[in-house]
DNA sequence: CTGCTTTACGTTACGGTATAACACTTATTT
DNA sequence: AAATAAGTGTTATACCGTAACGTAAAGCAG
C-alpha cells in the first residue's frame, strides 16, 4: 500500500504537521528532533535506534545513544511517532492529530509498516477491556504478515 | 482476575497439559525445558529472560543466556509460553490446544498479565487484514493498564 | 538587560536483551 | 554398532536502552 507513492509529498506533509503541532503545544522541534524525525520519514519502513544513530553519526560526527533517545521519546510523548514494540523500531505517525490505538500492518517481506485505524477494532479491544472491568491506558496492535504487493510477487 | 485461585492446581495442569502436548508430538520436554516452563508458571507476572538465568543458576550453578532462550524458544514453538513484546517478557500460555490470537491485559500495578480470548476481536483484525489485502501470519495485541483489582485498591 | 529558572544537549559509563558460532554429549534411527 | 539428529555447554559479541552528571542555550521576572 505504501509502495508507489510521492514519498517527498508524504515527508514534507509529516514535517510540517510536526511542525504545526509542536508550535500550536508550545514545544521545541529542535534542530535535532527534526532531524530524527526526518530521517525516520526516509521510507515507511520501521527504523531502529542505533541506526538513526549510525546515520547523525555519519553527517555530523560521533554521537551517543542517549542524543537519540531523547529524540525519540520527545517524538512519542508528543504523539508524533509510534514504536512498533514487536520489532524494536520507530515510524512515522500517519495521523499524529487524532487517535492513537491504531494497527499496525507488518510486512516481512519489503520491510514496510502500514497504520491502519479501525474502529472496529478499537471497539472490540474496549468490550474486552470493559468486560474484565480492566482499565485500559495502552494498546499495542501488531499484525505481520505479507502486505498485497509481496504478496503477489514471484 | 488471577489474583485469587489455587495456583498449584493451576501450575500442574499446565504441565500436565505440556507433557501431553510433547508427547503427542513427538518433541522432548527435558527436564532444563521443564524447569524453564515451571519458573514461568510460578506465577502469572510474565518473566523476564534473564530473572529465569539467575534462578536457575541460583538452583544448579552458572549457566548461560543461550541455555535459556533456547529453551524459551522451544517452548514458543510449541504454543506453551507467549512472549510479550510490550515487556521483554514470558509467560505460560493458557490454552495451549487451541488458537494463539488472544489478548493480553496486562496490569501496571501488579504486574499480572491475564490472556483473554475475544473472537470479536480476532474477527476484526482479520477484516482489518483482509481489507487491506494483507496475509497475517502473527498478530501482537496487549492493552496495558489497570486490573479490577488494583484499580479498587486504597 | 541581567540574573534566574527551565529545557535541551554532551558524555561517560553501565545494565539489560539476545544471538552467532563452535565443541561436545545424548538420544534416535538404521 | 555406526550414523544421524537433537540437545547442551561455552565463549564471545552484538544490539537495545538508561542513569547520572555536567554544560549550554532559551525563556522569563524584575
Amino acid at each position: 500500500m505504501f509502495h508507489r507513492h510521492d514519498h517527498d509529498k508524504c515527508i514534507n506533509t509529516a514535517l510540517q504537521n510536526a511542525e504545526d503541532i509542536c508550535a500550536q503545544k508550545g514545544v521545541r522541534l529542535t534542530e535535532q528532533r527534526k532531524q530524527v524525525f526526518e530521517y525516520i520519514w526516509e521510507s515507511h519502513k520501521p527504523v531502529k535506534a542505533y541506526e538513526i544513530l549510525e546515520k547523525i553519526a555519519g553527517e555530523t560526527g560521533k554521537i551517543q545513544p542517549p542524543i537519540v533517545y531523547r529524540a525519540l521519546d520527545f517524538l512519542m510523548e508528543n504523539g508524533l511517532i509510534h514504536r512498533i514494540d514487536s520489532l524494536n523500531a520507530f515510524t512515522g505517525c500517519l495521523d499524529p492529530q487524532s487517535n492513537h490505538d491504531t494497527v499496525f500492518l507488518i510486512c516481512t517481506t519489503c520491510g514496510n509498516a502500514d497504520e491502519y485505524m479501525s474502529s472496529e477494532i478499537k471497539l472490540a479491544v474496549s468490550k474486552a477491556a470493559n468486560s474484565n472491568n480492566f482499565a485500559a491506558e495502552r494498546t499495542t496492535i501488531e499484525i505481520s504478515g505479507q502486505c498485497e504487493i509481496c504478496k503477489n510477487s514471484p
